[in-house]
DNA sequence: CTGAAAGCGCTTACAG
DNA sequence: CTGAAAGCGCTTACAG
């Protein structure tokens, strides 16, 4: 039973509630003998504080709102697992809502989420973090927000990203580099600055190492695995087909895979097949894909820090430090849906 | 702006604060009038009750915990979905909780979540479900939970299945109506209930239609990709490779596919596989794999629902009754990596 | 460094 | 069917 309350602690201790509560908050003025008193009580009586209790006295909630479009996305279980494991040594709590296609009801959603539930803070996932009424919104609000990967308005909030365009430039460099010449590439969902910087990356490298590719080898794809399977299936019964296929995700690429083996194509060596991001679905296939691992766990330990670091008390309208922007390390994974002549690593 | 409290709408209505806290909480004894005319300002000024103050108030959080093992794992994301859609339209809210490995740490999540954010509800998921000191806790602590598939102490709280040993025993027939003889299983993970009772409808499946295999033809999974293909490259290098391997999950399955690629073997000419669940994953490569539909997300919003629904105020120590047990239907579901002579629907 | 008072925004339990 | 009072368990802001 853990009906304890500050006041049970309080009376056995021989001190007033607010002594306690400074201990349990870790505040530095206390003495050091009543510190250590106060927390062997708290401790044996396994006291807990009351998360409402706390709540409704100060402004903090202690909860953070995680926003996606889709849950069942292996992008989002991967952050979910380092958002998690973030919040488990910090005394916040996840509260994960889906925010699924109408923009009325998105913004519902949210407002939901700062209004009744009053989340401490708010990460919004892509495409989410995409959407201007939401960055309005929170903006106008002064709610505390990260974003992950968004393309606009980006001194509205702190933000985190990996370098989209020049991991795409590098993977299509070191298809190249491994003799490929005939380059396809799956473009992204268009809700997303990653797929369009990831497209721009690719395009990059093509022209500055002087190829030239017909149009058909770009293909407009939405980041599911279905939208690949379409985009495969045209750019495989090409005529002229790709030798390395480039899709801007790993369901895609899953997808690429799979039309291949349908049409009996040896990967790598028919087709060379990259996907991009490195969630679970990469090494869950055969042959296991060849990706960009981006660092989704250490984004969301960052994105809950960003949060859960008291700020220092200021004017809400000051004007923003560009250190919002927090830009993390990629890393590119070969493995064995690619031809990696050069450079086994 | 919604710093609108109960007040401001009992001053502007020019009634008490309790009869617009009635309005909000749909009680029945309110004039219609009145009713009216609070709601209709509450919605004016955008009011949303503050989820601290009820909380504290009353003893009601509004907060359900989700607590699994991994949540980067197609099985949780799947239910996660049915959780989340549930909730958009019940005014809860799922905090989401990983409870890793350690035992002690799990017991120190659950009770985490029960002391400190009070959470109305627990679902437990595979193989948290199956811990006897949570369940232990659980109950004595007088908590609400619901449990998925667990297969310990059934009497102890209500639980969602659906019938593995039957749809495992369905899975095998059909393997063997369709021609195989050498069907060989990947057994689940120990830890959990759903493991056994597919093994045993593979069994008694065997049985029933005079089969005799080879004792090597049983292999251990824990129902991870990795076991998977421990266990697959052992069965598929077999001297007499079976021609049929039945997964107990689709992760397992997958895994087959890919061994079953690697040693260029066709499938399902040369073998054919079936797995458990339709995850995601089930679809997301190739060819799809032939499973059991577990309707996950009708089995999370059926958890949400027996946590939310106001109970008849009874003493706790009141037997229970046997309808807490909930068996949903699955469906076999025959894709590409089985063969289907018979039976193409 | 420590404490007494007031209040956060609701609901419970009791009247009428 | 409606309301006045008290309180949920903490913290803020102010004293000392």
């Amino acid at each position: 039973m853990s009906k304890v309350k500050l006041q049970d602690i309080a009376i056995k201790a021989g001190v007033s509630m607010m002594t306690v509560s400074r201990v349990m908050n870790n505040d530095p003025k206390v003495g050091a003998k009543t510190r250590e008193k106060v927390s062997k009580i708290a401790n044996e009586m396994h006291y807990k504080p009351n998360i409402a209790a706390r709540h409704l006295a100060s402004s903090r909630s202690y909860f953070i709102g995680l926003v996606c479009e889709y849950a069942n996305y292996s992008y989002v279980s991967k952050f979910l697992v380092g958002a998690l494991r973030k919040c488990r040594t910090s005394g916040y709590h996840i509260i994960l809502d889906e925010a699924t296609s109408h923009r009325e009801k998105t913004i519902a959603t949210i407002k939901d989420l700062i209004y009744v539930t009053k989340v401490d803070g708010l990460i919004l996932l892509p495409p989410i973090s995409n959407i201007p009424e939401v960055v309005d919104l929170l903006v106008s609000e002064n709610i505390d927000f990260v974003r992950i990967a968004p393309d606009i308005n980006l001194t509205a909030s702190h933000y985190i990203c990996i370098d989209d365009y020049q991991a795409a430039f590098e993977v299509t460099e070191k298809l190249i580099l491994n003799g490929h010449k005939r380059i396809a590439h799956i473009i992204g969902s268009p809700s997303q600055g990653a797929s369009r910087m990831r497209y721009q990356g690719y395009l990059d490298a093509l022209r500055s190492n002087q190829l030239m590719i017909p149009p058909e080898y770009i293909e407009q794809g939405d980041f599911t695995y279905k939208s690949g399977l379409d985009a495969a299936k045209r750019l495989l019964e090409l005529t002229n087909k790709p030798d390395a296929i480039f899709a801007a995700n790993d369901e895609m690429a899953a997808a690429v895979v799979s039309v291949a083996h349908m049409k009996h194509l040896d990967v790598p060596e028919d087709v060379s097949i990259v996907g991009f991001d490195d969630t679970e679905l990469a090494t869950t296939i055969w042959p296991n894909i060849s990706t960009v691992t981006q660092p989704l766990e250490e984004m969301a330990e960052l994105a809950i820090d960003i949060l859960t670091t008291p700020k220092t008390p200021s004017p809400p309208k000051k004007p923003k430090m560009s250190s919002m922007r927090h830009v993390l390390e990629y890393q590119l994974q070969l493995r064995d849906s690619s031809k990696n002549n050069v450079n086994l690593t």
